[in-house]
RNA sequence: UCCUCGGUAGCUCAAUGGUAGAGCAUCCGGCUGUUAACCGGAGGGUUGCAGGUUCGAGUCCUGCCCGAGGAGCCA
């Protein structure tokens, strides 16, 4: 019977096919330990001359990193095996024999790495943060689904960009320039008004030339929405959701995040209530670290850690200057200098993970801010519309869900959170 | 675009301006419980490219190319 390893636990003493391919391959002359995975784990097989056919036998010893195999045996408890369990194994047969696998058992540089990406998927590090990647959106979906968000996904090719100001790739389409994606909020605002509550998740395109272990340039983010939410409410869904997600690994994802030797306490120390600054509280506390740093700057990289390093849960900043954050973010009724916006800067220098805020819903107000900002009228027509019938406070956020991942498996560089990312100048394979 | 670091065997790295080397991988041989197994042997090089200095350059100088890290930029 055809088991998956992550199930061997299950078959004790019972004979069991595995279909996978060679992870590593060891040998005494006499005696083979073949180290198989398929793709739920990896298991020990050990092959013993004079207890199969003399050709599976020298089969075995000849079998190459990565070849793919077919495995039949019984399966054993034993503590001399990585994962508990071994295969003894009866019969063995390849189905190719891989020459000249590229990536060996050893260390490697990212240089090397990144063009073999097709292939470094298939190592145990890398396994572990997509199992990760996984988990965290199921988390993410369910969390919204089990409160009775309606997931409406927004388009991916869009008439013009939601600010103006971002960089966004252009797609000719039947010779309109039409641009891809860099957020769908604005068609969230939309929906709300049919479902009350709405998330989309999808790739975003950023055309900018950041060169940094946060950025890429095609990104999923996940967008809430909802209709008469004001700020406070935007900020306590954005902390359920982040504490349901730590749970969430927490209870079903450790042993990857064994793999990854991420420090499990710190998420286990995530617990409500986050801490709640105001932009004026972050610039007092980068202040004691950076002198020049002045009320209106926005924050950069090093400043967000410097926030960061105050606190071991994620924090919220919120009440940002106006100039610092898009035309269509409410301004606070008691000044009008600052805007209802939030972002969620997450601990150990990972940086922002959500942005998010309440949403301008006076139509004389927008379109004064359209005009002020220069952006084409006529194409944010129907986003005015949605405050002419039936205008509601409502409000929503961003959550970039790389950056989410790269914070709870513990890695720097959030090109390893996605199967092919796509960088300044990288899009093979 | 800017700053920093780097480019030597398939990979990871070493080599005072003086015969280019090791470990891993590959191939051959040995080993009946290995844990990135181990032991012995073999093959494997346009030192990123182009110039220059020098008796002699992987090493020093100039220019370029490529990559990485970071900044800027950035819902």
């Amino acid at each position: 019977m055809h088991v998956y390893i992550e199930d061997i636990g299950k078959y004790e003493g019972k004979d069991v096919v595995i279909k996978g391919w060679l992870y590593n391959k060891r040998s005494s002359g006499k005696i083979h330990f073949i180290l198989v995975r398929d793709g739920t784990g990896i298991i020990q097989a050990v092959v013993t001359k004079g207890e199969v056919e003399d050709e599976i036998f020298d089969g075995a010893g000849k079998i190459t990193q990565e070849s793919s195999l077919i495995l039949k045996g019984t399966v054993r408890k034993d503590e001399r095996a990585p994962g508990g369990y071994e295969i003894v194994a009866n019969d063995l047969q390849t189905f190719q024999i891989a020459q000249d696998y590229p990536i060996t058992p050893k260390e490697h540089s990212i240089e090397f790495l990144l063009p073999l990406r097709h292939l470094w998927l298939r190592s145990r590090k890398q396994n572990a943060i997509l199992r990760i990647r996984h988990e965290l959106i199921k988390a993410c979906r369910d969390f919204f689904d089990d409160r009775g968000f309606i997931n409406t996904d927004t388009p991916i090719l869009t008439p013009a960009s939601v600010e103006g100001t971002t960089t966004l790739f252009p797609v000719d389409y039947y010779g309109e320039k039409v641009y891809l994606a860099q957020s769908g909020q604005l068609y969230n605002e939309a929906t709300i008004g049919a479902l009350g509550k709405v998330y989309c998740f999808g790739p975003t395109f950023r055309a900018e030339k950041s060169k940094t272990r946060r950025h890429l340039t095609e990104f999923w983010m996940l967008e809430p929405e909802v209709a008469f939410l004001e700020l406070d409410g935007v900020i306590q869904l954005a902390e359920d959701m982040t504490v349901s997600i730590v749970e969430r690994i927490l209870e079903n994802r450790r042993k990857e995040l064994e793999v990854l030797g991420r420090d499990i306490q710190k998420l286990e120390n995530i617990r409500k209530p986050f801490p709640r600054i105001t932009y004026k509280e972050a610039v007092e506390i980068i202040k004691t670290k950076e002198k020049d740093f002045r009320y209106g700057d926005d924050f950069g990289a090093p400043h967000e850690t410097i926030i960061s390093e105050n606190f071991d849960c994620p924090v919220f900043v919120h009440h940002y200057p106006t100039g610092l954050k898009a035309f269509y973010m409410k301004r606070d009724p008691d000044d009008d200098t600052l805007s209802l916006s939030v972002d969620m800067i997450g601990p150990e220098g990972v940086g922002e993970l959500i942005g998010g805020g309440q949403r301008e819903d006076d139509c004389d107000v927008l379109l004064k801010r359209v005009r002020e900002n220069k952006l084409p009228e006529d194409a944010y027509q129907w986003y005015l519309d949605l405050r002419k019938y039936g205008t509601c406070p409502h409000s929503g956020f961003g959550l970039g869900i790389e950056r989410m991942i790269a914070w709870v498996c513990g890695i720097k560089h959030v090109r390893e959170t996605i199967p092919f990312p796509r960088m300044l100048e990288r899009v093979y394979p």
